[in-house]
DNA sequence: CTCATGCCCTGCTGGC
DNA sequence: TGCCAGCAGGGCATGA
């Protein structure tokens, strides 16, 4: 569940940790961490080794480490995503732990591990790029993700006129990272509510302030977490599990079905969406008015 | 091309 | 008590 603003309170801690220090021997404990590695596990471990890092970087729900090897101006990436269930920890001894998927020994003794329950995180190596927006240096595999809101080649009015010339809910198009990065589905139920905008409005009927107005919603969102996650962040046990901090934040609806709204008092209410959960106001996120087009194409189940 | 859906994975919860 | 379905969900492959 991490989302941008967990994965910039592990990379803080990261970079505080990690910045400088050569990696000295790295394992592989799962082969599905790297299977984004197409050169695989072995290769993975052994072009680690030796090299240096000069920094973390991130962008959206991405980690990277910028690697330096002796003698060569080239930078790599090791790029890292945390999936649902993915940490990073910074500690003196080598862990014993069933989750380890991965793990390096730096050059002043400590470990970076790699640990995640559920498997969907993973680590691969890359060379770094310019973007698209000629802003910064990115993996190669990571040009396809857009700026976030926190990046300077993030351009709100041009992502505005994207969003809206798509044909799909809004809700979709805040969490297409191809558009902006970083948000999931709880900031994405944030930044609705504060809209408020209901997930099913189509994009291309908002308005170009209603679309910029969504967008600040969840960068505001977004930036507050961050100043929160930074605030209750351990130095040598860099957490990033979404439980810690998660649910401990300030969500006005995600999570809180039957509870009063905390602008109107009208009952939070949990719509399905795609296999997962969608959790609205209904009083101040209004349902979109059904033109007939889209009555046509409801097939009968259309809302009441 | 765009957009929607299903799958990957594990541990916990709730119903019977 | 034990079993199993359901749920959590980001990103990508696939199909429409």
């Amino acid at each position: 569940m991490p989302e941008l603003p967990e994965v910039e309170t592990v990379r803080k801690g990261l970079a505080e940790h990690v910045t400088g220090r050569t990696i000295i021997t790295a394992s592989v404990h799962h082969p599905r961490v790297v299977r984004r590695h197409l050169a695989g596990a072995s290769h993975f471990s052994q072009h680690v080794v030796g090299k240096r890092i000069q920094s973390v970087e991130r962008r959206g729900k991405y980690l990277w480490f910028s690697l330096e090897s002796q003698g060569h101006a080239q930078l790599e990436g090791l790029i890292a995503h945390l999936g649902m269930s993915g940490q990073f920890r910074v500690q003196d001894e080598r862990a014993d732990h069933p989750h380890v998927r991965f793990d390096a020994e730096l050059d002043d003794g400590r470990w970076l591990v790699f640990l995640d329950q559920r498997t969907f995180g993973g680590v691969a190596l890359d060379e770094l790029v310019t973007d698209t927006t000629k802003t910064r240096t990115v993996p190669h595999a990571l040009r396809h993700i857009a700026p976030d809101p926190f990046e300077p080649g993030y351009d709100p009015p041009s992502v505005s006129r994207r969003m809206r010339r798509k044909k799909t809910e809004v809700k979709r198009a805040l969490l297409d990272q191809t558009l902006v990065s970083g948000i999931g589905n709880i900031y994405a139920d944030e930044a609705l509510w504060r809209a408020p905008l209901h997930p099913q409005r189509l994009t291309q009927r908002l308005t170009a302030s209603t679309a910029m107005g969504v967008l600040e919603a969840a960068t505001n969102v977004m930036a507050e977490a961050i100043v929160e996650g930074g605030t209750s962040f351990d130095a040598l046990y860099v957490n990033v599990n979404g439980e810690s901090g998660y649910f401990g934040r300030s969500l006005a609806v995600y999570g809180r079905e039957d509870e009063p709204c905390l602008r109107c008092g009208a009952p939070i209410r949990r719509l399905a969406f795609t296999n997962r959960s969608s959790y609205v106001c209904l009083r101040c996120q209004r349902p979109p008015r059904l033109g007939t087009s889209e009555r046509l194409s409801q097939k009968g189940d259309a809302a009441p």
